[in-house]
DNA sequence: AACTCCATGTAAATCGTTACATGATTAA
DNA sequence: TTAATCATGTAACGATTTACATGGAGTT
């Protein structure tokens, strides 16, 4: 004698076709919660601040995403503040499907960067007005710059959240060396030498 | 006597708030036209391999996109083809109107980069899982290294195309760095040192 | 003759931004 | 009590991707 047992569980697949592009949100919004708890309005807040070079999404994103994730048992609400005010978390089913996308699944290496884009098309400017182009960006280059070091000195201070130092890291490797590039497209444009900015590593 | 005499010049007007945002991809289409005329097909492949790291576009989006810059009077058609190909080409006011895109308007900094966002969210992996990540990124920041390298010698035998030069320098200076830090990040892995790379500057 | 690349287009669905809307809580 | 910030949502529009669709020209 026996017996034939089928389970059949059908949920939100995530590994159809029909999912095939544009998951980053998803996942992007998926691995904040993973790495930290927090409400759907916590999470704009980060996209602004620790994921800023990479990804960006609005509120109106944001919620009705959640609301998908909730649906498909990869997040769940961990308690009710003021405000009506959720805080999700990832659930078990969550850490998942997040480990299986960053490790199953091709990454889409189209970057869309308008600063990038600008300074590309900025060769078809005369010099001065090239130079002032360069110089705004850099302006802000710079600011950035300043921001991830006092971010940094203060993670430095609270060592309960390592997991964002990668992205600093990254951050501030990345963007003095725009930065340098700008300085030196600049110095041509004026044919004289500009200082050297200090030593970041 | 005198005479009251009222221009009305109504077209495309590229300075209204109804197109303050997402006009990066039409102004793309126009910089890459202003940089050299080419057909919808060109044009389509430039953006795979020049401008690859700072937009994307298919051939669907573009189309379309080269109609509605004709409509303007930004872009006109220099001559036909086989193939019922077209060469498009930008017209002064379409200089004019890079121009001042690039000079008279803010940058949206917004970055959509779904392989830094990889790199941001294997923090939460474990070591091993973490480690085939980054190594996979590892190979595709190599071998773009070495494309931009041979692109780089090529342009030098042909010193017509200068304008691509700031691009590859700066896929050069950028990549490297990010190519250096997933080194670092698998070394401190794998506990042991990795031989550093030969320096591009 | 089959295959590849060149060359152009449209339609449907999804993704993303902006604007519209509401209300609770806290600090000045 | 006024303003700022916290907190959530929806609707309309625009941007992007994917799939569908067609045909010319050159190469094997």
């Amino acid at each position: 004698m026996g017996s034939i047992c089928i389970n059949v569980h059908v949920e939100f697949d995530m590994s159809t076709e029909a999912y095939a592009a544009g998951m980053a949100l998803r996942y992007a919004l998926l691995g904040l919660l993973v790495l930290e708890p927090g409400t759907g309005y916590e999470i704009t807040q980060r996209f602004d601040r620790s994921l800023s070079i990479a990804w960006h999404a609005g509120h109106s994103q944001i919620y009705p995403e959640l609301s998908r994730l909730q649906d498909a048992g990869l997040v769940e609400v961990l308690s009710e503040g003021p405000r009506n005010s959720r805080t999700w978390g990832a659930t078990p089913a969550g850490r998942e499907a997040l480990r299986r996308w960053l490790t199953e699944t091709e990454p889409n290496r189209k970057v869309r960067d308008e600063a990038a884009l600008r300074l590309f098309l900025a060769a078809v400017l005369d010099p001065a007005e090239r130079r002032a182009v360069l110089e705004r960006d850099l302006a802000y280059v710079e600011a950035q710059r300043h921001e991830l070091l006092a971010l940094m000195e203060q993670l430095d201070d609270q060592p309960g959240h390592s997991h964002f130092r990668p992205l600093v890291d990254l951050g501030l490797r990345v963007n003095p060396v725009i930065g340098e590039w700008l300085r030196h497209e600049i110095g041509s444009t004026r044919r004289r030498q500009v200082p050297r900015p200090p030593s970041v590593s």
